[in-house]
RNA sequence: GGGCGCAUAGCUCAGUGGGAGAGCACUCGCUUCACACGCGAGGGGUCGGUGGUUCGAGCCCACCUGUGCCCA
């Protein structure tokens, strides 16, 4: 950039971004350091996936952090966003699955361990394109501090979580009804089951009592489980069955006598009020099993195959073919009274979509109800807050309920289980082989051991990531000075399976007293334009890179964070938001090419409060009310009201009008609009760092300095000068200018035309008669151009307009003016109404009845002066 | 079944007790010396329904209707 040249008249961000986006990370402004005297501000960016690409839900949950972390580096704080990867067990071996299923293959033709080098490999190559997306977005993390939750070191820090959980009693090992997937193949936790509504079938089955007496009748959205049945439950108060409780019943098909029991868990309302029970099958029934000590045979296996246990007639068919031939033996027997369509839940696995099949199973377990309980107390006293604030409710109420979480996988990509088995069956659990060894040998004379072939949850890793991206289990200088962070920022569909459980293990490993982060912001989920959530699987999601493609980054973002409102639960994405922010970002470009091309300012200071204008003493009068209200807006997370306030000074104030103005020069004139636009710039730099950084270092007060705009300090609204008075005199003046535009426009003069106009009733100085007659295009006369045929008043407050127009022009206005009567007799009969209310006099506040009462004669007035000019007009 | 949202102009949405707003779209006029990705002027809404609280309700309360998210 030695040679400057006359800037492009249409911005081009394509070229601007990839240039700054190189200086930023070669001049290390995204970087820092623990050893601060500044206060930190550190943000752990959300893993994303391995196997993930950046979509809009990354651009509105990182984008918010980005520009809070610009946000606080501009106020002077040691700002730093730590990013990182997460290695996915289940996606990316799903995406190694199918990549193996085109060669023909499994992974267990490649056996584990060239499976695993494989996906190291695969990680390798494609694992960072997400970060490259990041950057195209303008995202600013320390790149330098990238973590993955495979590293050694984060994966010492799973082990060492794991090996003192187990001796703390928290890990155990059980056999339990676990949710598992036939497709993944693996167990998953409660909170990685999703509950999808269905139409089904309802079947009603005849079961005959064992001593011949009669039958009683049950109903299920599943028959083919009835071959892993142990008994028929009933409510305890349900006077219909009270007599049956304690009787046998013949299980058709299998012919074996089960139970009649009484539970309260039985819904009295579904079917018959009687229900099978296979406990090894349903969790209801599970729990039923476990009260009454009944048998809990597993008739469907791990491949969702029907067992030995279902009997000879049915074993080795898959579940669906298990359910037709159950459903034609009982009605071959007679024994299918009917059936009914039901809409009813059906659990579904939250990544391939496949129905859950829940069934017994050796797993590992943490025990939560002890980990839960400071996470809790953290939010009902504040350590912890959401925003917004609901989120917390439903925090609160999953941690009130919770059930121990199921951390086993049965998939080979992930942290292998730190639990090795002796010979004998002998458990150890250790934090290495080596340990484990000597343990073994130690304690029971073998070193011979086989280590558990499961992996554990992805989460378990990833609960453990804003304090593993800082070293722990080491005391390092980052842990010190950045832990806890100040603000996690996700969305509410993780508020389970990640924030909950990083509350949870950062207070019991790290800092009983602080949470590891005090504010938890989540952000909208994004739909289309049509209202449905947008997914890869829906194939409505819309790549975030061709909207780069097609506006630039920063209009990308722009248009992300003017959709973005901190309450809403939900951003219907509408992609004009985008086209209007590269507009905007247009505009503000050419802004910043007229003022560039005006003379450069013999000081970069400006004017001396006595040689401004008004309209100098407006703009800066504006300009100190926008820092404090959106620099208050960034504070309270509020950016899409930031961006609003940014949108409208700059183009209807700084654009619309101080600009318009100045072209009337001045003598500082260069230097207001220079300085105007640094500060609204510093401003809007968070929401667009390429746009702002690019005008930012145009401008002449940045000549010969290489530092960034991202470490520019934030404006401070105490340093500029305001005057209100001043401010109030260019309002007054600016409705007049419309006044009088829309006079011209209404009579149908020409643009080029410069009709004669007065105005009575104030004193305008050369200067500001200039500002009206170059803004209105009039020609202001003085005294009033003669009344009669085609002259068009108006009034603004006390100041009254003339414009001389042609005669055809009276008629249109006569008709206005007539619609303006008619509007203000309904205002003045609406607060005659309202005043003459005695308890309005009697119970509003006293300021609330004289406001009306000056509104009232507010409009009297200009009622009065509307019938003169209409009476005037007709004549 | 439980919890949490949303319903305001054709569209997307601001507006948490005192004169209904923005952008886009629409209409009219503009090659006005930064910008047609623009400039100027305008039209357009019984604020989902019913009832209540209040001197006063788009805003508070109850119920209803529609719609969405989370949990079981």
């Amino acid at each position: 950039m030695e040679q400057r040249t006359e800037p492009a008249k249409a911005y081009d961000p394509k070229e601007v971004e990839q240039r700054w986006y190189r200086r930023w990370e070669e001049s290390g402004v995204f970087h820092a350091e623990p050893d601060s005297t500044k206060a930190p501000f550190v943000i752990a960016m959300p893993p994303p996936n391995i196997t993930g690409r950046a979509h809009l839900g990354h651009g509105s949950t990182y984008t918010t952090q980005d520009i809070l972390v610009r946000f606080h580096r501009m106020l002077g704080e040691n700002a730093v966003w730590i990013p990182g990867l997460d290695h996915a067990a289940i996606a990316t071996q799903a995406v190694l699955d199918r990549e193996l299923a085109k060669e023909g293959k499994t992974r267990h033709d490649l056996g584990r361990e060239r499976f695993l080098e494989r996906a190291r490999a695969w990680k390798d190559e494609y694992g960072g394109i997400i970060d490259q997306q990041f950057r195209l977005l303008g995202f600013g993390p320390d790149w330098a501090r990238e973590r993955y939750t495979m590293d050694p070191a984060l994966s010492a820090a799973v082990a060492k979580v794991f090996v003192e959980l187990y001796r703390e009693g928290l890990i155990y090992r059980g056999n339990r009804l676990v949710n598992w997937c036939p497709t993944c193949a693996s167990t998953l936790s409660d909170a990685e089951v999703e509950h999808e509504e269905r139409d089904g079938t309802l079947w009603y089955i005849r079961y005959p009592l064992g001593d011949g007496s009669g039958e009683i009748i049950v109903a299920t959205t599943r028959p083919e489980t009835m071959l892993g049945d142990t008994a028929v439950a009933v409510h305890p108060d349900d006077e219909r069955y009270r007599a049956l409780v304690g009787k046998q019943v013949l299980l058709p098909l299998q012919e074996r006598p089960i139970p009649i029991v009484a539970d309260a868990a039985v819904e009295r309302e579904f079917g018959t009020g009687a229900v099978k029970v296979t406990p090894a099958h349903d969790p209801t029934d599970y729990e039923i099993g476990v009260r009454h000590g009944l048998a809990m045979p597993s008739v469907i296996g791990l491949d969702a195959k029907m067992t030995a246990e279902a009997g000879a007639a049915y074993q080795g068919l898959d579940r669906d073919q298990a359910r037709q031939r159950v459903v034609a033996d009982l009605q071959a027997r007679g024994l299918l009274v009917r059936t009914e369509t039901l809409h009813h839940a059906v659990a579904t696995c939250s990544r391939c979509g496949t129905v859950i099949e829940p069934l017994l199973s050796l797993q590992w377990f943490v025990t939560m109800e002890p980990l839960a309980k400071p996470a809790l107390e953290a939010l009902r006293d504040g350590r912890l807050r959401f925003v917004p604030e609901r989120h917390g409710r439903t925090y609160a109420q999953w941690l009130e309920h919770i059930r121990d979480w199921n951390i086993s996988r049965q998939v080979w990509w992930g942290h292998r289980l730190p639990v090795w088995y002796t010979p004998q069956g002998d458990v150890i659990v250790a934090e290495s082989e080596d340990e484990a060894k000597r343990v073994a040998l130690e304690r029971h004379g073998t070193a011979e051991l086989t280590r558990d072939e499961d992996t554990l949850d992805t989460w378990f890793s990833s609960g453990l990531w804003p304090f593993s991206i800082l070293g722990w289990p080491k005391q390092t200088p980052e842990l010190a000075a950045w832990y806890p962070t100040q603000v996690l920022v996700t969305a509410q569909e993780i508020i389970f399976l990640w924030v909950a459980r990083m509350v949870m293990l950062g207070m019991h490993f790290v800092d009983p007293e602080r949470p590891p982060f005090r504010d938890v912001l989540i952000t909208p989920l994004v739909f289309d334009q049509q209202g449905r959530k947008m997914s890869k699987s829906l194939g409505n999601s819309i790549d975030p890179l061709d909207l780069i493609e097609k506006y630039g980054a920063d209009a990308t973002r722009m248009g992300i964070v003017r959709q973005m409102h901190l309450e809403s639960q939900e951003l219907r994405f509408s992609e004009s938001r985008c086209e209007e922010s590269r507009n905007f970002n247009n505009k503000i470009w050419n802004a910043a090419r007229y003022v560039l091309a005006l003379e450069a300012p013999a000081e970069t200071g400006l004017p001396a409060p006595e040689q401004r204008t008004l309209a100098d003493r407006w703009i800066l009068t504006r300009l100190g009310e926008t820092v404090e209200s959106v620099t208050a807006a960034y504070h309270a997370y509020e950016f899409s009201t930031a961006a609003e306030r940014l949108w409208k000074f700059l183009w209807n104030e700084y654009c619309d009008w101080y600009l318009e103005a100045t072209k009337l020069p001045s003598p500082g004139r260069a230097a207001v609009l220079t300085t105007v636009l640094d500060v609204a710039l510093r401003l809007l730099h968070p929401i667009e760092p390429f746009i702002t950084e690019e005008i930012w270092q145009l401008l002449p007060q940045r000549r010969g300095d290489g530092a960034s705009i991202s470490r520019a300090p934030w404006p401070q609204a105490s340093e500029l000068a305001r005057d209100d008075a001043a401010a109030a005199r260019f309002e007054r003046l600016v409705e007049v200018i419309v006044a009088l535009r829309r006079l011209r426009a209404d009579a149908g003069i020409p643009a080029r035309e410069l009709p004669q106009a007065s105005l009575a009733h104030v004193d305008l100085d050369a200067e500001e008669s200039a500002l009206v007659e170059r803004l209105a295009r009039v020609r202001l006369v003085a005294p009033a151009p003669a009344g009669g045929t085609g002259l068009l008043t108006e009034h603004v407050g006390d100041v009254e307009l003339a414009l001389r127009a042609g005669a055809d022009a009276a008629a249109r206005e006569a008709g206005r003016l007539q619609a303006e009567e008619r509007r203000l007799i309904g205002e003045v009969e609406r607060l005659e109404q309202k005043l003459a209310n005695a308890s309005f006099a009697l119970k509003a506040p006293p300021a609330i009845v004289q406001k009306e009462r000056e509104k009232l004669a507010g409009y009297a007035e200009e009622l009065q002066r509307t019938r003169q000019r209409l009476t005037e007009i007709l004549k």
